[in-house]
DNA sequence: CTAATTTAGTTAGATGTCTAATATTATATC
DNA sequence: GATATAATATTAGACATCTAACTAAATTAG
């Protein structure tokens, strides 16, 4: 055991979110990222979504969500919108423009998915999935224990 | 096969980080991050290296390393020295007060190390290394073939 | 030997992300 | 019902990282 998993795992998603900026690049979408990918993923399940959802399904503070929604509107895919519900909140949907990138969106998506799982078989890419699901919930219980001592 | 690994790499990344970043805050070295920890890494286990070794082995681009050798300096960690052989070259090496943190970085990375793997028996473990190798080689192999295609 | 290319390192500028602080509105407590 | 607390979103400021451009030195070609 060389316990070199955590070098392996920063390496792959290094890679992975490099090949992503770069397929977006080329095509047409120099200066996305794979997080607004994630924001526009929750729209096209969804339709709409409020900042504060966005940021957690993206995994990013609201911060980071609300430059990330300013970037989308700005090349016209999103626009916000006010609760009617909420006078806090904002309801972000996609533009006409927006709704046209889920072709792409999927395309690369899909690419991204054959790339990682290519040299590996069906059982083990079954398997590599359990592992890290395993670990993945381990690290986010432990997380959550610590934040909790805290406070 | 829910076709998730790249969604899952992700986060035990981030939390990886996370939780490392607030280890070395712990310990009282607070402004430091994972790069520092590979930077110093190198130092341990070779005495001395230039900047552009230090820049490979921590996956880092040259300007980056720049400036974590720039903070790691700052703080007293390390001194640069003209190389004698190359006078382009800049050896970085540890000093003192950087030979003392070797303990720290053991520590720490023992802990994340047990922290990541926990959830795993041996085999397990083994077996996650080995997917992740694997996955890992692959598109190191696919990303220099395509960048091989563009010169 | 000179000129062109490559290599080592830094500087400059941009960007994605974070934490902390702020404004505004909703909810809960007394 | 008034006041305190919580929640939603943004702004401000910091920082790690990247690419592009630059300087200087070594290497290669002619």
């Amino acid at each position: 055991m060389e316990h070199n998993a955590i070098m392996l795992v920063g390496r792959i998603n290094a890679l992975s979110n490099r090949w992503l900026t770069d397929e977006l690049s080329a095509a047409g979408l120099a200066g996305m990222v794979p997080s607004h990918g994630d924001v526009l993923a929750l729209l096209f399940a969804k339709g709409n979504a409020t900042m504060h959802e966005l940021a957690a399904f993206a995994h990013r503070t609201k911060p980071t969500t609300t430059v990330l929604v300013d970037k989308l509107e700005k090349l016209g895919f999103v626009r916000r919108k006010d609760s009617p519900d909420d006078a806090r909140s904002v309801v972000v949907s996609l533009t006409p423009a927006g709704e046209a990138l889920r072709g792409k969106y999927e395309s690369i998506s899909r690419r991204l998915v054959r790339r990682v799982y290519a040299p590996l078989g069906k059982a083990e890419g079954e398997t590599f999935e359990t592992l890290l699901t395993k670990v993945l919930a381990n690290l986010e219980t432990e997380a959550k224990s610590e934040k909790g001592q805290i406070e």
